[in-house]
This record gives C-alpha cells, sequence and structure tokens, in this order.
DNA sequence: CACTATATATATCGTATTGATACTATTGGA
DNA sequence: TCCAATAGTATCAATACGATATATATAGTG
C-alpha cells in the first residue's frame, strides 16, 4: 500500500496532522501492519491536496509552530473507496530472525540457540503490547486488527516454544560450548 | 536487513548467480521473509565485490549472456558472521488486508466480509505452498523456518473462520444484503 | 539553576529500494 | 507460426526510508 493511499485511509478516520499520521503508524493499531516516515507522509500529504483529495487548515497557535491539520475531501473519500474495490496485494513479512536462522546455520550454528531464546522474549513483549492497545476505546475494525495480530504471535511463540530444542546439540562443529546437555529430542 | 546483509547469506549457502538470487527471493523459503529486486541486488553484489567480500567468475556460455557466478570469500564470511553477531531487528509486517479492513469501516463497511472471505481462501493457498516446499532436502534450517511459517499462516486463518462473523451485520448502512442470519456472539 | 530528555510540529536531504523495463536468446505450447 | 514463458544480464525514474535540522515547551535530575 503505497502511503498515499495509508494517509487517505487515515484521514477517513478523521482529520490529522502529519505529525499525528507519523504516530499512528509508529505506534497504535496501525504499527502492526505498516510503517511510514516523515520523508514519505509530507510529500504524500502534498500531492493529495495538489490532487484534491484532502484540505489542509492552517491552525495558528501561539508559542508553538502552526498546526497543519489535514482533512479528507469527498473526493478523496471517492478516491479511497475506490482503492479498496480492487483487492489487497498479498502480506510483506520481513524478518531479519528468521534469515539469521537460515544463515547462521552456515556460519555460526552455536548462536541459533541465542536467537531463538531472545525471539521468545520478543514475542511475549509484542503480545503484552498489543493486548495493552486492547484497553482504550476501539472500533470493531482496530480491535479485528489488534486481535488478528496477538493471534499470530502467539502462534509464532508457541512454534518457537516447542521447538527450540530441535536444533540444539545439532551438527556442533568445532564450537563445543553448545553441547551442555543434549536433549532427547525424537531422533530424526 | 540491508540487501548486502541478505546476499552474502545466501553466498553462504552456496554460490549463485544474480539471476538465481532474485529467484531464491522470490520463491522458495526465502519468499516468506524477505524480498529483493534486480535494482538492489545488482549494485549490492557489485559493492561487496569492490569490497572483496565475494569474487565473480563469468561463466561464458555459447547462446546465452555469460553467467556471473558469484562466491563467497574467506573475508566475506567473516563479516556475515560479524553481521549475524548483533541481535535482528524486529520483524516489518505489512498488510494491506489490515489496513483494508480498518478504512472500509469508515467508508465501505459491506465489503469486510468478502475482504475476509478472500482472505480465508489467501492464507489455505499459501499454507498448500509452503507445505509443499517442506518435500524438497532441506536443511533443519529451512525446515525451521517454513514451519514457522506454517504455524502463524495457520493461526491466522482460524483466526479469521473463528472471527469472520463479527463483522456481519455490524452497521448495515444501506447494503442489506450482509445480515445473514446474526450469530449470538458473545454479547460485548 | 542548568542540563538533559522527551514531546509537539514541520520539513528536507542523501541514499536505498522498488517496479518497470530493455536487451537478447531459447524453449514449449496453441 | 506466433506468443508466452524461461534464462540471464542490467539500468532508470519514482518512491520510500532514515537521519537530521529547526523551534519551543515541559518534565525530571543533579
Amino acid at each position: 500500500m503505497d502511503i498515499k493511499t495509508l494517509c487517505l485511509g487515515i484521514l477517513s478516520l478523521g482529520d490529522a496532522t502529519g505529525y499525528e499520521i507519523k504516530k499512528m503508524v509508529a505506534e497504535g493499531s496501525f504499527s502492526f501492519f505498516s510503517e511510514a516516515s516523515y520523508g514519505s507522509i509530507y510529500p504524500a500529504l502534498g500531492k493529495l491536496m495538489a490532487e484534491g483529495f484532502v484540505t489542509c487548515r492552517a491552525m495558528a497557535q501561539e508559542k508553538r509552530p502552526d498546526k497543519k491539520v489535514y482533512s479528507l475531501t469527498e473526493l478523496g473519500r471517492e478516491a479511497l473507496t475506490q482503492s479498496l474495490r480492487k483487492n489487497p496485494d498479498p502480506d510483506k513479512n520481513r524478518s531479519e530472525f528468521l534469515a539469521a536462522i537460515l544463515f547462521c546455520e552456515s556460519v555460526a550454528p552455536e548462536r541459533v540457540d541465542d536467537l531463538i531464546e531472545d525471539r521468545i522474549h520478543e514475542h511475549e513483549q509484542k503480545i503484552t503490547a498489543l493486548e495493552g492497545l486492547l484497553a482504550g476505546d476501539m472500533t470493531p475494525g482496530s480491535i479485528f486488527v489488534v486481535e488478528y495480530g496477538v493471534a499470530t504471535q502467539k502462534a509464532a511463540l508457541e512454534f518457537l516454544l516447542k521447538n527450540q530444542n530441535k536444533f540444539s546439540g545439532q551438527s556442533p562443529k568445532g564450537a563445543g560450548a553448545n553441547l551442555r546437555e543434549v536433549p532427547t529430542t525424537a531422533a530424526e
């Protein structure tokens, strides 16, 4: 999803400034499935203005720089509806962790255990954070999205807990320090 | 993970051409957690050459453009090991589907059911595809990665099957066709 | 009181990445 | 025979990212 559409969508939920959009994407329900930086948000808002999809009223504040509040126009609402009509592109998941698992195997197998151990804690934290979001007043949509996130995170966590032993003691080539108590995992 | 490290990692599993690297990232076990285009792979290989991390031997083929096979050097292997030493960055998940759920709510709520229905089929296909990968000869690492993928995909699928009714019949503004049998989900 | 960090708020800049495409040649199917 | 797909290289414009600059105010700390 390009940033223009993302901004359009966020503005469909209510007026916002560029700063607020950035915050929503970095925290809140959006953080689980999107990301955008100022360097893409501000140009996107500029283009949306030029296309007539959003308007901007500058709210002069004393002792603060002007706040530029963007609002969706009727034209913008139609453009968003149109975008939502076509099927969403498949998800893009990027995981340095999974890459590291694959690469460590050939280059530093003794590191895999730590990697998984750390990851388990990260999943636990992520789950706590997501469940914390469910406290505020949320729409059915954002509850759905957050719970979707919780479900997948929990599945990942359980997978790691079940399978972390599958690696231990395997091909201990040279390291030596990594075969503390070889577990009797199902031979194979 | 930047593309240079990704290339280094893939080459640690065996020699490859730029074309082959692209294929591995687009299909195979890598497709689940990484992505890269020619426009980033070729420049990355060029830089890795300049840094002495990879070598390249051109294999002249008749009736085809030269095949440039890249190999990891010992220096490159050390650089990769070094990169793997630091903790992997958190995953980045981008989902147009989840965004669409949120945005549809305010702009086209009658579309949500279709969105979920389609998504269920996509998850089923993805699971089949991932499980298909498990047939070939795989290292423990790639089995782990693929099964991690299967686990999360299945969790997502189950979540959607369980919760797809949570949306039906809610704020049926104008559509009318979407309130077939309102389920008695736990009132709340 | 000064110092530091964090929050509010806008915006730009260099670089990395994407997505599309060009070029050339072979294979396989309609 | 013609079209699409596969194999292989590579580049380019548009976009996105990540870091940073610019200001001001507040909150905490030594």
